[in-house]
DNA sequence: AATGAATGAGTTTTCATTCAT
DNA sequence: AATGAATGAAAACTCATTCAT
């Protein structure tokens, strides 16, 4: 269901406002049709570094979910990668820089399923089913990034660093929008109903239930996505 | 609706398996192993707690509000109040028992709102309506407790002190799931939904409100409640 | 067996050195031929004054010996006495004058009685045995001013405030060393012993007991110089 | 005389019931759930302990000799070391693991030492004569442990983290006086003295030594042994 | 004689980050 | 690619003391 666009491909790095000192600012990846002299470091194959640097992301993800970003220290970081927390810093800028990469590696998947789902059209009642899934579907492999927006976005809204973020997020919201209308005017969805705060509700509701849900648990995101579209369209009340 | 209790009346502080060595941890000073007569320190005024104290609970909580627990430092409290940062333990412990205040003040009238509600009786349609109204109606009051605990509930959720928030949670959710349940026996409530389900989603939902939700905007609390409502009970879609 | 000198007559305070910004730097109590005009803040009777002052450094001092001098802040005194903070400097000028006036007290006494001890004179071996018992004696009644002697002492050293308390430990020293003295000469104790060497064991062993000597336990402090004089006199052996 | 295992063979850190949250607890880092395989800092050497690290106990130690643990700041000791105070936290974890350190290393040596005298057997005058030349020839090496332990007991004995202390104490005093016991058997000592009032003066006036021993003064640590053991086996009376 | 509020200089500790090796 | 040592700025908290009321 996702489209998901290669890394290269998608939006890069989004330090946005940013001054960087040092000389690993950007992301170490290969860029598409690259300009500049790529820095190039590791001796061996780009890709072994590139993992090894994906391998430390993954790690700083699971403990900014359990502990949040701010609680979480760059020297927690490196003690589970079995590093020093200085030599976290040869493979990024900054403990921001991690967090970006995480973020915005869920906001390009988002965007881009998104996108794809409203471009391709069909029943708005359908439309928004998918639209509904595709944030549940996110929980389980972008369960970081949901987290941490939930519990740091407070923290990092005042960033510019993180400017793209409210960006991105508005973006999804119109595509949300302009298919709840398009279910009013079809008489599918109920005239009394406010779009804008009916969108809030929904995806809030979605964001919130990292706190609680547990993969492998009882439910899987599919049958949260089940029930909640459920009560969604037809309400709690029998009719 | 609410019965809410006099602060006074209401369980009063929450350091349970907390050490405290210094004298004002508590309202009423907590003193060692004192000879004198416990001195009341106002005599006129039915309020235990000066009203200075109450006031730095109040800017304290607007800056928690705002930027979140942990991002806000004593010293901008302080700074607030125009004293400095360690004036502030002449009327407090600790930063902890600041936002212990805010939140104990929270729980104490949700709890009791809900148990009065529920004891009430009534149809469970009324009954659930008037549980979703209590969560909306502490919008306004108490922004700032349902803020930190959207923000800061993971590193608050870990700290002995703060074990008190988990049972009330329990508390009110147990209310509910037998409000919900009761519909559902009485041919209210659709067979096919899950009741914890549906009750995170709904207490998540408004919680997480307040991360947008503006005191004085287009809707209040009031017009949230009505449209969420609308929606819970009967879906978006026209039936 | 103390000739105890009235407070009035002993040696007044010990302020040396410390410059005195507040107006109730000295002792309240009355001084004889006083030359000033005492000041008299009391409405009631100066000895009323005087005995919540005592109080005050009674219950000062049995925080001391337990926490320590520097451990103890101004705020246990107070809350041991039922007061606040502040409220203690209408009684002393600050920390160091209560504890001053803690050890100047044993001091006046010790001095006093070693000196009268010395003066009525008699066999070296019994001179020297109610020097001893004059310091185990104290252990009681001047428990406090021991305690904070054994453990603040590296502390209160330094403070010229407290430089009187070397002076008097010195001419208590002068006092033992010429009485070993006397009792080797009189062929009485033995040559081949270091006098200051034996004094410093002797006076160190007594004040460290305080650390484990319990007024009320299976030992008194007459017992304890018993069986200090039998070892100090004749040595565990068997002859 | 003494056994005196090396450090790193002697019981290590006695943290025991401390949750250490940060990396620098021990001697080798700790490390969380680190996934990597174990590092060894130092490969050649067998100290496992840095020269650095070893070098700020050092100064620390004297500081806390010079001034008292509490009286001492960590800035002091940052500055004796030429660093800013935050620097030594990348070395420790907290001021207390800096004492600990210190004290341990004495008690490691000093229970070591005591059970290897009376292991080895022998006259009981001469084991407890050795017993006491163990503490005494402590007084240069462990100068800041025992003055520590003189000034700050009071202080530490509260701690759970320095429960160790009182336990190694405990087992000290065992060994004193089993062998005391023995040597009253024996009819080498006189049965009418209290063995634990004999050992806890003994123990104790040679504790406090330190508040007036000069290393390099008139006296060492030998002549001090020399002239105490004369006094406690026979007595300063002429027999 | 005491309160209640505050000061101010200090304390220990935390932590992202830098950098020579 | 990593270590080991350090920085520096800020954090929470402590406490003797002052002072208007």
């Amino acid at each position: 269901m996702s489209t998901r666009p290669g890394r290269a491909a998608g939006r890069a790095r989004h330090n946005e406002g940013v001054t960087t000192t040092s000389a690993n600012s950007g992301r170490s990846t290969a860029r598409a049709g690259g300009t500049g002299a790529g820095r190039r470091r590791t001796k061996g194959s780009p890709a072994l570094a590139s993992e090894r640097r994906e391998h430390l992301v993954r790690l700083a993800a699971e403990l900014f979910a359990k502990k949040g970003f701010q609680a979480t220290t760059v020297r927690n970081i490196a003690e589970e990668a079995g590093i020093l927390s200085g030599s976290l810093y040869h493979h990024f800028d900054s403990k921001e820089s991690i967090v970006d990469e995480i973020l915005s590696g869920y906001f390009d998947e988002l965007t881009a399923s998104s996108r794809a789902v409203v471009e391709r059209g069909g029943e708005p009642r359908e439309v928004l089913s998918a639209l509904v899934r595709i944030c549940f579907d996110a929980l389980e492999p972008h369960r970081a990034a949901v987290t941490v927006l939930q519990n740091d976005w407070n923290y990092l809204r005042d960033m510019p660093r993180f400017g793209y973020l409210g960006k991105a997020e508005n973006e999804v919201e119109q595509l949300w929008l302009a298919e709840i209308e398009r279910g009013r005017q079809a008489g599918i969805f109920r005239a009394d109903i406010n779009a804008r705060l009916t969108y809030r509700m929904i995806r809030d509701t979605i964001g919130v239930t990292v706190r609680w849900f547990q993969p492998g648990g009882s439910f899987d995101a599919g049958d949260l996505a089940d029930h909640y579209l459920k009560v969604l369209f037809d309400g709690i009340c029998v009719h």
